[in-house]
DNA sequence: CGAATAATTGACTGAGATCAACCCCCGTGG
DNA sequence: CCACGGGGGTTGATCTCAGTCAATTATTCG
């Protein structure tokens, strides 16, 4: 390739982000979509209920198994969300980006967390006791509802993410991924869609149900057709059209 | 083998179940899930707004694509869930029984199903408008929690499948498969838990991500070791535990 | 009894996993 | 400033699981 690959343009790490500012947390909560249509004296009171923690990137915020039951929300930074089995095989379901919710909404005594929460980058989080959060949801019916969509729309995602991983060959699924992630972390960046988040040839591998290997192999064929690019970490999608019929035909 | 394979012990057709006695309709609805805890005013209330249809074998309810919204609740018989890519392939995403609910709890305009429901066996369902439903919703807020509560549950099967699709073989995903069958929709039969569905080779093939001939060849396998027994459309579960330890085990 | 649908079985093939070696950055510290 | 170490990425060779195609058998139902 002709191409000088520059330095990632990604952050890893975004500028003092490990702490919430304590006076901007009002602020944080109203930007959160499934609180967005409530008062002023709601968002307070929910507030209180709320406490926050900085982890860096690679800190395990919770384990797939572990009892403790908190739900979250990201208010900076981006969240790795991962199933894995027994055996170290594991997925990566999701990053969650400011404003999205994960943890535990499950109430009832010796539940465990199904899957793992760790910082991708540096994080800040608000978290309250699930305990909690369901008396909020009960006080605020619409957030209740709010909360609800957003649960539908992460399943529609996941039973297509189970008809893809049925259905399409690696290069489909790789080229399905980065379009996903392109809409969600996607920013304008050298005549592409720059994906927002480090990304490396194992995440890809494990976003999409294969291995690194491969990625980097399907990696490298994107890129030849001029559908991508990509250097160590980052990937950045310069014509999502093209992409996406590699996915219609067949 | 060695065994004379007997007429299915599985009805496909549920006697007088195309249409639900408008008597028991209040019934059925106090027995939904999410519904349990309302008093017998709010059911009635709410049994105002449903109104019930009958389906045959087959027959389709819903397509991905439809735009007509609205919501569902199983009553009587059992509906398949499939969502299917543009070129014909599908799968199957669930079984529904009664209780169970389904369609759309989207209210906006211009939104389509995203997967399609088909009567699986002759089937009852009670049905309302989407918006009708979220009313309902808005008026009783612990059954909106339960609703949540039982999306979450949900997402987390389907992470869950998402995570077997990426790491385990066929046998395994489909051992898993039918462990999850047997758990769902087992009935005590004659030494075994039988599958009480009309339950194809094709049908557990595309619930596994596989084809009907692999499914073919890993039930022979499962059947000579003595873990299901099986025939035309039924599958019995003779050795839960053994089932599970070929799961566990790599 | 015959047609239709489900299931089985075999032969072949190929996509992609696995294993292994190597390269290329990039940050660090002498 | 350069040497070095380590993690991420690339590439090739090999091998295998399971998909595909095709023919046959079994079962149910009208």
């Amino acid at each position: 390739m002709m191409k000088a690959r520059r330095k990632s343009p990604v952050d890893s790490v975004s500028v003092e982000s490990h702490y919430c500012s304590i006076d901007l947390r009002l602020k944080i909560l109203g930007r959160v979509p499934f609180l967005k249509s409530l008062s002023a004296e709601a968002l307070e009171a929910i507030n209180q209920q709320f406490v926050e923690f900085g982890y860096h990137p690679g800190e395990i915020i919770y384990l797939a198994g572990d009892p403790v039951r908190r739900f979250y929300v990201v208010a900076d930074g981006k969240v790795k969300l991962l199933q894995h089995t027994l055996d170290g095989h594991n997925v990566l379901l999701d990053f969650l980006i400011p404003g999205e919710f994960f943890g535990s909404l499950e109430a009832r005594e010796g539940q465990v967390y199904q899957d793992t929460a760790q910082a991708h980058t540096s994080i800040c989080v608000l978290s309250t006791p699930t305990v909690e959060f369901r008396n909020i949801l009960d006080a605020y019916p619409q957030a209740a509802l709010r909360v609800l969509d957003l649960t539908m729309q992460r399943l529609q995602d996941a039973h297509q993410k189970v008809l893809h991983l049925s259905s399409m060959d690696v290069e489909q699924r790789i080229a399905s991924t980065l379009l996903k992630l392109a809409e969600k972390l996607g920013r304008p960046h050298e005549g592409g869609v720059l994906i927002d988040v480090p990304l490396s040839r194992d995440d890809l591998a494990k976003m999409s149900g294969t291995t690194a290997e491969t990625a980097s192999r399907v990696i490298r064929q994107l890129q030849s057709l001029g559908l991508i690019r990509s250097g160590r970490q980052w990937i950045s999608v310069t014509n999502l059209t093209k992409l996406d019929e590699l996915i219609q035909l067949q």
